[in-house]
DNA sequence: TTAGATATGTTGCTTAATGAACATTTTAAA
DNA sequence: TTTAAAATGTTCATTAAGCAACATATCTAA
């Protein structure tokens, strides 16, 4: 993709981000958010319709990154625990903007999208699980799931600054138990 | 000024900047800093000749927000102290870059523009002092400078990890001494 | 309710930046 | 010293982004 069109759209997802953190969605204008992104009015429309399709692309971004840095470091040995810590220190420094958008009033569309991402993200650690039984291996897979998805909105909403890393420490003796 | 312009020779700027400080600047390429400043290689043609020239208006860059800081809170009252902090939370920001370019081997060229924009920014400082005498406002204009400009050296040479704050409370009682 | 301001889409034209290519020149290693 | 790799400086056609202007539309306060 050309330099310019990564550049422009990152600035309007960042500024975007920012904004959305300081004021309500529907307080937002086009022209707010294009000045804060320290580009054109009209460049605005050669990448987004109107301000709806700007969230929604901004949040699947978000969530895109959210699953690289779960799937990441997969490929490296014994990383599984890093990948997460990844994930967590990830949504740690962006965790206004997703306290937002689980709580404000639209946020089924965010919500929704972010499971079938944890999903995904959760799913490929679970595989590495030697579970036989495929429906105790999806009960693992639902139960990790939810215990993740409950836990991380549980920590970005109550929002009591525990460090990432005490996070992932407890979260992996969870999953980690043998049963 | 274009934004896109505006933009290219920022990027090219904090590229240059950040690489200065890992890199002598004998080793520095045209294309790893356009690599590093996320622009077409021959962007950089568009507003530079050579690294030198980069180089140079770089440090006129950077030297002209050190001056703008030094005057930007003139306007207000019983600002001068708190001008002088945001100087010099400013050169903190970037001591690695200052420190590079005051102890390099080719750095006449930055002492002697450094200098020329701190006479600037403690003059104006001096005048609000009410010395008749314009030999000894002179006097107290060049020793002021040769204070200010060895204290900043030793602190970014040294880096002793000072805080910006303490600096200022120190050199604002040196100067304002009674006498 | 109305008037003034602010936001929205859209346009035409201009320009900076892009990517790819090219012939040199410089650098570094065999 | 030779040779391959990397860096330079430049060209070209293409395109994204810029700015200004415009007619509507929406909001807000008198």
């Amino acid at each position: 993709m050309d330099r310019r069109v990564k550049k422009s759209r990152q600035a309007l997802f960042d500024a975007f981000t920012k904004l959305m953190v300081e004021h309500p969605f529907q307080k937002l204008s086009i022209a707010m958010v294009t000045k804060e992104a320290d580009v054109n009015r009209g460049t605005f429309y050669l990448h987004f319709k109107d301000k709806f399709e700007l969230r929604e692309q901004c949040i699947d971004m978000h969530l895109t990154q959210l699953m690289t840095s779960c799937a990441g470091g997969i490929k490296e040995e014994f990383t599984s625990k890093k990948a997460m810590l990844t994930t967590f220190d990830y949504l740690n420094d962006n965790a206004a903007f997703y306290k937002v958008m689980l709580t404000g009033e639209d946020n089924t569309f965010f919500r929704k999208r972010m499971e079938e991402i944890l999903k995904v993200g959760l799913s490929d650690f679970i595989e590495s699980k030697t579970i036989k039984d495929p429906i105790d291996k999806e009960i693992m897979i639902q139960a990790t799931i939810s215990a993740g998805a409950g836990l991380i909105e549980w920590w970005l909403t109550t929002k009591t600054d525990l460090e990432p890393s005490y996070l992932v420490e407890r979260f992996w003796g969870i999953i980690n138990v043998e049963r």
